[in-house]
RNA sequence: GGGCCUGUGGUCUAGCUGGUCAUGACAUCGCCCUUACACGGCGAAGGCCUCCGGUUCGAAUCCGGACAGGCCCA
């Protein structure tokens, strides 16, 4: 009666202890990470230039090196490691590159604030060495953390744009583009930031609401709206609406523009709202964008009234010198005393800014190099790569639609690459470098030759320098081999990119560009999108806000493996990720839950073990049809970057299935001595091989250390299981002791008994003989019986279970009606329904399968209790 | 003003190629120290799935609109 009934009466604490001899009881996080750090080696990431894997090759986002390796990049680097170690696993040669884009202002505003200068003060080589120094002390800080999260970077791809031999290549792929035409220089409009003295792109604008006054002043008999009365010198026109009854007959009309005196005419143009101020706008050069527009249009004449540094230009007159807020009160001082300032009122606007610096730009006319954009190249290359989430495809359509003028590549500042290109002074012939002298410095060095227009050698270099972009947006030209010449690259397209939506304007959009005028084709099979990281606030992290939190504080509290886990199950791959102290918590948790399991498992693997002995128990069958479940759906998810997917699937299985399940199941037979024992072990010994190559991507430390215990081998070595197993019997068997002996025990539990306590006699009627090799007895500390057929007990029909799927494409609208009829039926009725039945007076079929009828049992004259679930019946008997 | 996305128990989230009973985590409450784990187990409570229309026998799921939020742009 009690040989399944283990000790327990005589438990004691010392029992308690460790079954295995060589497992801590907890996993020390810190320790284990750090000494699988230490011993992992770098060389095992590398891309192998001669193999003959199919290859693997990760387009990485360059960080800007501002020293901190923030929450954001951390996420995308989880993804990113997430794959190259599957892919690593699934047979790929990866390339996990690290590149570092280095050039640009923050570094050189951050050099200037450091050492209280100017990059004026200083010579541009002794700035630009400043500004390295700076940036390799960053690097060196941002790899510390890469290494610290366990990413498996193959650091013998690295690059870093602001050293010769990456720059060199920009270089190259600048000559490149200019002989072929997509380069050019030319005077035209350019963002411009007064305080960085330099020329901008579009992509580094932010526009930002304010609150500005709009000045109703009058223009010579017109009344006219700015917000800009500082550009009054640069009026060049004055617009207003061809269907505008007010200013009927004004067109061609020469105005006098006030306090100035110069001429401007009027003309008429529908992109004028007629309900904005006066209805009346002033075009000057340059207020904003759309002032550039109608300058094209119409071919107005140009007044440049702010110089490079902010301050009015003698065209201002009485104004030169000032800067435009100066001029702007001035203007309007002005004004009123001549009495033509007839109102002001306040006005929400949007204005562009300097993305670094906050600065309001301008717009000037400058003399700038630009790059071509064909837009439907542009489009087309994007669309021949596949968006994950295919949604963000249409981000980079809507921007590439909307580009109105080229990209405008050349900058006025100093830590950068220099833009290759001479000028003879005599004859002022644009003279290039060969391309095995680059990198070269147009403003140190000098051609080699003479001019070959005239004959003369005296030059003078490019001072202009390049936009960052043109450096970063050839990282993937870089990483599949290019070395600067024409033709596709060796290892070309790269198979992913991954990276946040905030920058698909920029880095995609002109990554796709570069790559087309470059290499012909677009730049990566995949682009996988990551959302943005934000605070526990639900804000975007910011300084001002406090909601900052680092990836070191994180890793160094709970570790790497903990982070990585938030990292895949916080958010659906492609949304935006709140930060969260509990996921991590609840990551950590599960941790120690495996922890836990392994022990256990590795306690009774210890014990005579054979490896290899079949597995031919009930329970362990069904153990491995769930595993082979678990396998088919992590790996789809794995292959559809669905990291949420993947940590969900593993949590579940190793959590329910394995250790609620499963081993509360055959604990019994693991600790008796029984034949069957083996058939356990096996089972559980191919779970744990299997369960710890499934999440060595995601928890790399973790897998390791479990793998390395179980087997001696690295776990990141090993291929991607490939396993199924079939056994129907298994599952439907497997699946019905696993709820019978829940079922059960949730019973004792209400019963208020212990769980080992003994339960008398169980019987369980099932539809199919079933053999469980005596594992619910054990379970349960019952004598229980599997048997077939019904108990001798009276049953009553207490109601029906409808099948929707059946009901409703039978039925219809007849649907709702014939359930309410079925269940007005007397219960006796249900047993043996007639084939049709009368429903709003029609007489219609009773389809097959329509419902099945709840039974309840009734204890008839013995005590026993009755448990049912679906098709199963369960009947306790408690005397003993 | 335009584009894209989102709106599910206290908080976060899954489901969203339509099928009665809505997933999980954290938090809350109750019982249980059960020979791996109390960082555990077994339970409970908590939701008009933002709102209004439409399609359908049937909608969290599809369509339209409103409201709210986020991002990008004019």
């Amino acid at each position: 009666m009690s040989i399944n009934i283990f000790h327990w009466r005589e438990r004691d604490n010392t029992l308690k202890m460790s079954p295995s001899h060589q497992l801590p009881k907890n996993y020390d996080i810190g320790e284990v990470e750090r000494r699988w750090q230490d011993i992992w080696r770098d060389e095992d990431n590398y891309f192998d230039l001669d193999s003959t894997k199919p290859q693997f090759i990760i387009d990485t986002p360059p960080p800007y090196p501002t020293g901190n390796f923030h929450i954001g990049n951390a996420l995308n680097w989880c993804y990113i490691d997430f794959i190259a170690r599957y892919k690593r696993m699934c047979g790929f040669n990866v390339m996990f590159p690290q590149g570092w884009d280095c050039h640009g202002l923050p570094t050189e505003v951050k050099v200037e604030e450091t050492y209280g200068i100017t990059k004026n003060d200083v010579s541009r080589e002794k700035f630009r060495e400043m500004c390295r120094d700076l940036t390799t002390e960053n690097i060196e800080r941002m790899r510390a953390t890469m290494r610290r999260l366990g990413f498996s970077i193959d650091w013998s791809h690295e690059y870093v744009t602001m050293l010769p031999e990456y720059y060199r290549k920009t270089q190259a792929s600048f000559l490149q583009m200019l002989k072929a035409g997509d380069i050019y220089q030319s005077e035209h409009p350019v963002n411009f930031c007064t305080r960085c003295e330099t020329a901008i792109a579009f992509a580094e604008v932010n526009y930002t609401p304010r609150t500005t006054t709009l000045n109703y002043f009058d223009f010579d008999g017109i009344e006219i709206a700015t917000t800009r009365p500082e550009l009054l010198a640069a009026c060049v026109a004055v617009a207003v609406h061809p269907e505008d009854e007010r200013y009927r007959g004004m067109k061609g009309k020469e105005l006098d523009v006030p306090i100035f005196g110069h001429q401007v005419p009027v003309i008429e143009d529908v992109a004028v709202d007629p309900d904005f101020g006066s209805g009346a706008v002033m075009i000057c050069t340059f207020g904003d964008k759309t002032d550039v527009y109608w300058w094209k249009q119409h071919d107005l004449g140009l007044r440049k009234a702010i110089d490079r540094k902010g301050f009015m230009t003698s065209i201002a007159g009485p104004y030169a010198g000032m800067s435009a807020e100066a001029c702007r009160e001035a203007i309007l001082r002005d004004m009123e005393e001549a009495g033509i300032l007839s109102m002001q009122e306040e006005l929400e606007q949007r204005v562009g800014a300097c993305w670094r610096c906050k600065t309001p730009i301008e717009i000037l006319s400058e003399r700038q190099w630009f790059v071509k954009i064909h837009q439907d190249e542009i489009l087309d290359a994007a669309r021949r790569i596949s968006w994950v989430p295919e949604h963000m495809l249409t981000r980079l359509e809507n921007w590439a639609e909307s580009m109105e003028w080229d990209w405008c590549i050349s900058r006025q500042r100093i830590f950068a690459t220099p833009i290759p290109v001479w000028f003879c002074d005599a004859c002022g012939e644009m003279v290039l470098p060969a391309l095995e002298d680059l990198p070269i410095d147009p403003t140190v060095d000098m051609p080699k030759t003479p001019c070959p227009r005239c004959g003369s050698s005296e030059f003078t270099g490019e001072a202009d320098v390049l936009d960052t972009w043109m450096d970063s947006s050839i990282s993937v030209l870089y990483v599949t081999g290019w070395d600067g010449k024409e033709g596709k690259p060796p290892f070309f397209p790269a198979q992913l990119r991954p990276q946040g939506h905030d920058i698909i304007r920029t880095w995609a959009f002109y990554t796709i560009l570069r790559a087309k005028a470059l290499a012909g084709s677009h730049p990566w099979d995949q682009i996988l999108i990551n959302g943005m990281v934000l605070g526990e606030d639900g804000f975007k992290m910011s300084k001002s806000r406090d909601n900052i939190i680092s990836p070191e504080e994180i890793a160094g509290t709970y570790g790497a493996d903990a982070f990585r886990q938030w990292g895949a199950g916080g958010a659906t791959t492609g949304s935006d990720i709140m930060f969260n102290w509990n996921d991590i918590i609840a990551a950590s948790r599960f941790q120690t839950k495996l922890w836990n399991i392994f022990r256990f498992v590795m306690g009774h693997l210890e014990r005579v073990d054979e490896p290899g002995a079949p597995v031919t128990e009930l329970a362990d069958r069904w153990l491995l049809v769930r595993l082979s479940d678990v396998v088919a759906e992590v790996t789809t998810a794995m292959e559809t970057y669905q990291f949420d997917r993947a940590l969900k699937a593993l949590r579940e299985f190793a959590w329910n299935t394995l250790a609620d399940d499963y081993i509360e199941i055959v604990k019994g037979r693991l600790y008796a001595e029984e034949e069957s024992r083996a058939s356990a072990c096996s089972a559980l010994r191919m779970t744990m091989d299997i369960l710890c190559r499934l999440i060595a991507p995601i928890i790399p430390h973790f897998a390791e250390e479990c793998y390395n215990n179980l087997t001696g081998r690295s776990v990141h070595g090993e291929t991607w299981p490939d396993f199924a197993y079939d056994d129907d019997e298994a599952r439907r068997q497997g699946d019905l002791l696993v709820k019978t002996v829940a079922e059960l025990r949730r019973y004792k539990h209400d019963q208020g008994m212990a769980l080992n306590a003994p339960l008398g006699h169980v019987t369980i009627y099932a539809p199919e003989p079933v053999d469980d090799a005596g594992d619910a007895g054990r379970a349960l500390a019952a004598d229980a019986r599997w048997n077939t057929g019904t108990p001798m007990l009276e049953e009553v029909i207490s109601g029906v279970d409808f099948n929707m799927a059946v009901i409703g494409p039978a039925l219809r609208k007849l649907a709702r009606p014939f359930m309410e009829v079925v269940k007005a039926l007397p219960p006796e009725d249900l047993r043996s329904l007639p084939a049709t039945l009368m429903v709003n007076g029609e007489e219609i079929v009773v389809p097959e399968e329509a419902f099945t009828p709840k039974l309840a049992y009734q204890v008839a004259g013995e005590e026993v209790d009755v448990l049912t679930l679906e098709d199963v019946v369960v009947t306790i008997g408690h005397s003993s």
